[in-house]
Formats: C-alpha cells, structure tokens, sequence
DNA sequence: TAGATAATGTGTTATTTAAACATTATTAAT
DNA sequence: ATTAATAATGTTTAAATAACACATTATCTA
C-alpha cells in the first residue's frame, strides 16, 4: 500500500443498514409489508423488512435478501427510495439507511408463503392509509414511497409491476384510483392507456364472474422494461 | 444496554462518503465543480468533491461541509441525489457514497473564491458536457446528476437557483436550452413562462449592453422555495 | 449623424391533448 | 325471462401546446 494512501479504516464509521417499502395489491387496497420486532429497540412494533448491509454485498442485494430472510419473499420490482442519515434514528448508535421501494404483483400474493425469521415474530400486510406505530422513522419513509409510487405511476409504466400478467383495463384502473385517492373516467383512462401502445388484448377473457366477462390484456414489453411515458 | 439488544457495532461496516455535483452556469454552459486529487488512489485525476461522513454530521451537513472545506463554496440549493454502494467502486476497502444534488447561483461565481484544501491541489469548473476522465465511478454519479437536473428543470422552479436575483429572460431560457441541449421557441418560452405567474418584472433594465437592454425579472417565491410546476 | 449590428419584445392560427359525459352489451343467477 | 352486475364504447368541448416573422431599441462606427 502507499505510504501517502490515507487510512480510511481510521474514520469511525456508522452502521448501514436498508429497509424496504414493499406495496402490493389487496383488497383493492395499496398494501404495504410490515414486520413485528422481535428484539429491542422497538421490540412488537411493526417496522419495515430490512437489515444491516454485509460487507461484501450490494445494496440492492442486501435488500433482496433482507426481503427472502424476513418474509420470504423474492423477485419483485425493486429500486432505491432514499437514504436516511439523520442522527438519532437509531437509539442504539449511528445508523444510516438506504431505502428501498419495492413492488410485488398480486398474482404472487397467493404463492409466496411469508414466514417469520430471526428478526421478526411476525410478518404481515398492511393498508397503506392505515398503519400501525412503526418503529424508528419508518413512517417517513413509507410517506417517501407513497410519493414515489405516485410519481412512477403517473411517468412511468411502472403501474403493470403491481398486477398479474393478463389484467383487465378495470384492474388497471384501479390501481390507479387506490394510488391517487380519486377516482378516474373510464373511458378518458382506457383512450389514454391504449393509445400509449403498451398493452395488447389476450385472447382470453375473465371466467366465473357472475357478470359480463372482461377482456384479459397484456404488456406488450417484456419484464423488466419500465419505460417513461413522459 | 438490554442483554437482548443487537451488538450492532458487531458487524462490519463500510466507509460512508458523500459526493457532490455542484452545477453552475459560466460562459452559457452548464458546468460542473470538480477538483484534483491529492492522493491516491486516483491521485491527480479529477473527482467530485466530497468525503467522509463523521458519526456526529447528518449526511447533508457532511455535503455542506466537504463543500466549504474543499471548495470554499457555501449557501448553495443542496439535495440527495442517490446512494452509490457497488462492491469495487473505491480500491481501497468497501465505500459507500451518498450524492448530492447541488445549484450554485451565477451571481455567485464572481464572489467565491476557490481554494484548494487538504484533500485537493485544484479546484476548477468544467463544462459538464466535456468533462476530464473523473476518479472512482464518478462519471455515473455526475451522469446521474444530469438526469435529475433536466427533470427538476421540467417540472419544477428549480431553474432560478441557477441564475441572479434579478434575470432576463432570454437567461432563464439559456438555462433550459444548455440543460435540454435543444433549442425552445422565444414567444412560446416567454408566454409559459409568464402564465406560471412565479417571476416579475422589476423596473431595471441589463446595462452596458450593445443592443437593446433587456427587462430584468426577479422570481416572486422567497428563496428556498421550490415549487413543482406539475 | 446615418446606417449597420445585435439582441429584445410581441400575437395569431393550427394542432394536439385533456375533460366531460350516457348508453348498450354480455354473462351468471334466479 | 328477468334481474343484477360489470364491460365496452364515441362525440363534443375546452385547454394546452406548437409553429411561425417582424418591428423595436440600444450601441457601434464610418
């Protein structure tokens, strides 16, 4: 090593953790993951899924895996929110967070089994508009990926990541409403949805629905492409 | 300390930085504030100012402080950019940085003077569209910056933290047009511009110029507001 | 001091995009 | 056959955006 290269290991360092705001579709409701803390500080409250970064791995994939080893779950949309640095979000010791937003679609609701771990007694969703007290400053970063969310919706197709491959223009819809808290013309969204190019019809259609059946679409790009629509 | 309690100072932990791309205009171009460093690694090339994060400074205070200390550059519009944490990006050991987002008042060049510091033997502006090969993964973070000014300048009034108190309007399109890299319609500009009603016209006119003065504006907003256009 | 130079300042029309709005169609259940 | 429930569909109006050219006001200089 050069004798003029500084020693960085000489700097006191903080602890790096991240956390993940997770939404996916519910109910018809905007659902967030949280999970209950099983170790002091904040022991039984909700938090978000999350943990301290390893050394030798990426943030992203320390999220991913914070997300297997705390609730099972994998392969959703994922990308960082922002990071969170203020002082005294931790009472045990400095603790800056990279945070991370997260979408999961609702077909792999059913699929995914969640299961509590070594961190968390719990693991459970939640409705967007009405959490419980979570724990550290959680609750402004859920507020930071609702305002995201918002925004990817609006600029992005970001939207399809929430739904199942084959949706109807209704669920599309939807998705919209519950993000925006209004509601929106039908036939205004359908024109705008459709002249974006996006989606194409299936040929399948909705089954076992006491009522007219609905026209299955698809997303023209493969997964993985979220385009700007601005 | 609760028995139960994580001994989080356990784990290994990586350096944190932050890095800060400060755009100016100068010379009707956007430029961008780098500095040469002192040491290696990467001794002598060009990089974004920035450094280490003590345990006892929020992140922004952090970007604020490198800022003074490396630059002599103070009072700028600051905001978090993105968190960079790839395994390699730093040769020495693990480091993660934390970017920020910076505008500097154009007025403001002529006042500041540049010092270079401890860390730095120079301190100088680039055009950001030309720039030296830069240190460690920087180019991705200054490229990152870009992006985040174009879409601040679309959608928000963040363009007056680029220019004088007072301002013609023939400046203020500049601005779009060196961030667009297009040029945009005088007439439509104008009248966008105007119906926003965030800018008035003041009763002074350019001096010293040789052609017909322009009409000196001034934002409405008190500084430090931002408001989002859309 | 007249003419060249250089940038400012200003309106109208056409085009595109967004907003408002109601009825018929299809299926399952009874 | 009727009912209940949701799907599907077009037109008209208003608003926003885009395209486009010339007169004005100052300095400079011949």
């Amino acid at each position: 090593m050069d004798k003029k290269e500084y020693d960085v290991t000489k700097y006191d360092r903080p602890s790096l953790t991240v956390d993940i705001v997770l939404f996916s579709i519910k109910n018809n409701c905007l659902n967030i993951l949280l999970i209950k803390r099983k170790e002091v500080p904040f022991k039984d409250f909700w938090a978000l899924p999350g943990g301290f970064v390893k050394i030798n791995e990426s943030l992203e994939d320390a999220a991913k895996r914070e997300l297997i080893e705390e609730t099972n779950i994998k392969d959703v949309y994922l990308e960082q929110l922002y990071t969170f640095g203020n002082l005294n979000r931790d009472p045990r010791t400095r603790v800056i967070t990279v945070s991370y937003f997260a979408l999961m679609s609702s077909k792999d609701l059913g699929n995914i089994k969640i299961k509590p771990s070594t961190d968390a007694s719990e693991v459970q969703w939640f409705d967007t508009f009405n959490l419980p007290k979570l724990a550290f400053d959680h609750k402004n970063i859920v507020e930071y990926g609702i305002k995201r969310l918002r925004w990817k919706l609006e600029y992005t197709t970001i939207g399809f990541k929430l739904l199942p491959e084959n949706f109807t223009l209704t669920e599309l819809q939807m998705i919209y409403e519950i993000a925006f808290h209004k509601k929106f013309d039908k036939r205004n969204f359908r024109k705008k949805i459709l002249s974006l190019n996006l989606i194409e019809e299936t040929k399948e259609k909705t089954k076992d629905v006491s009522h007219r059946p609905a026209k299955l679409y698809s997303f023209k790009k493969k997964i993985g492409d979220i385009i700007e629509i601005i």
